[in-house]
DNA sequence: AAAGGAACCAACCGCGACTAT
DNA sequence: TATAGTCGCGGTTGGTTCCTT
């Protein structure tokens, strides 16, 4: 059986809006409000668009404060930081961003920024497109069993479900939290813990607030697992024993994703190589060699 | 000047998450 | 606990504008 529909498609209105419905649709909510049902609002306000629409509407393009126009270098760069840490996830990277929204971002990211990484200037367009044809023969596959760093053995690393079935996430020999730990801590905590555990040669990062509380784990022990800011100095020492730097970043303060610049997001969008499966993705850059000892030898994300 | 292709961006769609009953 | 309704997100589409030939 099929999903109901949310609106009655035959009776929408669909395609770009009149300013009629814009100044409609505007002075409602001014008045009224959304009432917390933007299926309902529409009927409300005399418009013939699906609920769906009409947020699309007030949230990317007539609510107050929205900034239109050019992105400023600051911005471009908390973008690319940020998409560094956390992949496409574009409502937290709005939310790194005020006044500017994850349609915008993404539309931004796509058309822009993106190719701004690459240097492809408009003259280059069409060259850097027959080289990138060249260099990238073959298309990503997703793969969620991604090799252990080159730190750790190469035989021995974990894969684990996670409780919804859908993401194998690798994890690092003799980790001290099974990887669906890993995942729960980062999926269950809010939008402060944007940031997923990020394995960058032999920097671990860990995101999440200094007050994050706890997050269950999925491997049937039901332990807690706290993650605050009194547990930084455990993780620290602990992989600071295994031979890596750990690093936990806090908030969501932009200090630790800051930490990733231009050339840190490029391998991402050179290589074409990220799996961008419900946030998941991997990322191998065998080639950086800038940065000292981050960028020696491998590169990669655990998502 | 015209045609074709590329770039841009607003809007749509589908799905997972969340909430109310 | 199960189910239905709604929200919010991210990927994709399609129309318009811009650029190149």
């Amino acid at each position: 059986m099929g999903r109901a529909p949310c609106c009655d498609k035959a009776n929408v209105k669909k395609g770009p809006w009149s300013p009629e419905e814009d100044i409609k649709l505007k002075e409602f909510i001014e008045k009224y409000g959304t009432g917390g049902n933007w299926i309902a609002l529409p009927q409300r306000a005399g418009l013939k668009r699906c609920g769906k629409s009409c947020r699309l509407r007030w949230l990317n393009y007539l609510r107050p404060n929205i900034k239109h126009g050019e992105f400023s270098d600051d911005e471009d760069r908390i973008i690319c930081s940020l998409f560094a840490t956390i992949g496409s996830r574009w409502s937290i990277i709005a939310a790194q961003l005020p006044g500017r929204t994850d349609n915008d971002i993404k539309n931004y990211w796509n058309t822009k920024l993106k190719k701004k990484l690459l240097g492809i200037s408009p003259s280059q367009r069409k060259s850097q497109q027959q080289s990138q044809q060249q260099t990238i023969q073959q298309p990503f596959q997703p793969s969620l069993e991604a090799a252990p760093p080159s730190s750790s053995s190469s035989s021995s690393h974990e894969s684990c479900h996670t409780a919804s079935s859908k993401t194998t996430l690798t994890g690092l020999e003799g980790f001290p939290l099974s990887s669906s730990d890993v995942f729960n801590c980062v999926h269950q905590g809010g939008h402060e813990s944007y940031g997923a555990p990020v394995h960058y040669n032999s920097l671990l990062m860990f995101g999440g607030s200094d007050h994050q509380q706890s997050c269950s784990s999925s491997d049937g022990n039901s332990n807690q697992i706290s993650y605050g800011s009194r547990d930084i100095e455990a993780y620290n020492e602990y992989y600071s024993q295994m031979g890596l730097e750990a690093y936990l970043f806090s908030g969501v303060g932009l200090e630790a994703p800051l930490e990733f610049g231009f050339e840190d997001v490029k391998p991402l969008v050179f290589n074409n190589n990220y799996n961008n499966n419900n946030g998941f993705f991997n990322i191998e850059d065998t080639n950086s060699t800038e940065r000292g000892n981050r960028n020696q030898g491998r590169v990669m994300y655990y998502y």
